[in-house]
DNA sequence: TCTTTTAATTTGGTCATACCAAAAGAAAGA
DNA sequence: TCTTTCTTTTGGTATGACCAAATTAAAAGA
């Protein structure tokens, strides 16, 4: 038997009754009635099952959507999802792409990128296990191999910064590096590929690689943060200091 | 001349007129055409603004509300709001507290917290300046006066904390900071206070402290680490290891 | 004249209905 | 069985109406 909201909350002059939807809904995600990837019932079910109207359904599913617990594509039905930590650091997005155009806020994010990054380098120095290592060294391999195609060389650079977040076996931090691949994109894609460059990147990746190799943590990190640091100077020299 | 949105718009056919209209209110926002902390223009004038039926622009200012550009409470013309780097944090509120339900999800977000604390502390044994140091040294202080108040103890333990994230002078730690005690704090909030345990804590920070007066970030780092892992081992024993 | 009440107006929240165009599903044809 | 039409369903948007809370204007009182 479904009841109409009211019965369970009390809250029905709040002037939000969308809310007590969400949170009826999210809770049939999260238990499963809602199985994940089906489709969300048609909102004119979801409108009398829950007794309101469509815009306050429309404005549930709406919310559940930036939420991350639904995939909403116009035009679509709505997908039910549970969210994982993707879809966290990825419900900061539209916030953090005004903030990157303040001033200043580029570098802010870039800073914390270089802290976090350090401090996984460390670890990796610390902790990395066999495979680790190994899937370090193929990496790096892939990423000699393509000096001279700098699409290519972007790609694999990529790659090994992520086995970086992968090492400590934590699902945040590979949604981390995700994010900050996207939400620096704009800056990283616009630069200028050039092969010199891509040598001098692989040449810091190959010293990262020894720092950890020979579980070295503060070589690691200043290889890295060298590394870094170098990619900041390359993003000035683009966009000017002043982003 | 404000135009209605199909004319700088082409894509009135992808079935999202709000977002259209979500862009030009967010431009007018940032560019301080609707300035902050003052209110939104009223709904109906902004249907006639844009051009659009108030479906429209209520589902915009819904949007515009979760990105943190505008504060919307219920009954209350919305106040338009540029979001810093706290509503960057926030709005990933929402999605973190499902994921902190399931299994390991604390533990998890935990774990990153002390990957990035102990960044923050080898960083300050190296770079802390004076005045980090004295207010450090009073936050210390300040958390041995509070020993057997451990209501006064555990925010005088977080201002510590807080000052870790001071340090680099960059905007999106403390903002990091306040997120982790928010969505730490179920946890935090409910395990039981004993002036023994503050002892133990107060020691910690002695120690962490120490470790970045004598410019050590080894020794820091380790008080660190044994700090927060004590803090975690509580959580354990209060909440059980599958939290 | 200035505060306090009170009445009038504005404005956000919700509902009901209608229409269109895109999706999804069903039926007919190759 | 696989396309290709043709219905039906369903999401996106527009109108118009109503209520209750907020806001503002007006009136009353100090």
């Amino acid at each position: 038997m479904t009841e109409t909201l009211m019965s369970e909350t009390s809250e029905s002059k709040t002037g939000r009754a969308a809310d007590a939807v969400v949170r009826q809904l999210s809770a049939k995600i999260q238990s499963g009635e809602y199985s994940d990837g089906a489709p969300l019932p048609p909102e004119r079910l979801l409108m009398e099952e829950f007794g309101i109207s469509r815009t306050v359904v429309r404005e549930a599913v709406q919310s559940l959507s930036k939420q991350g617990l639904l995939e909403a594509r116009p035009r679509h039905r709505p997908i039910v999802r549970k969210p994982g930590y993707d879809a966290a650091l990825s419900a900061m997005e539209s916030v953090v792409s005004h903030l990157l155009n303040d001033s200043g806020g580029v570098k802010n994010l870039f800073d914390t990128r270089i802290l976090v990054e350090v401090a996984l380098v460390r670890l990796a120095a610390q902790k990395a296990g066999r495979e680790d290592i190994a899937a370090l060294k193929s990496a790096l391999d892939a990423n000699h191999a393509a000096i001279e195609d700098s699409e290519e060389f972007y790609r694999t650079d990529r790659a090994f910064h992520a086995l970086l977040y992968d090492i400590p076996r934590n699902p945040v931090l590979p949604a981390l590096h995700k994010a900050y691949v996207t939400w620096l994109a704009p800056q990283w894609s616009q630069m200028p590929r050039l092969p010199a460059r891509n040598r001098d990147n692989y040449d810091a990746h190959l010293k990262i690689f020894n720092g950890i190799l020979m579980r070295d943590p503060d070589s690691a990190e200043e290889a890295l943060r060298a590394h870094l640091e170098y990619a900041w100077e390359q993003v000035c020299e683009t966009f000017g200091s002043d982003i």
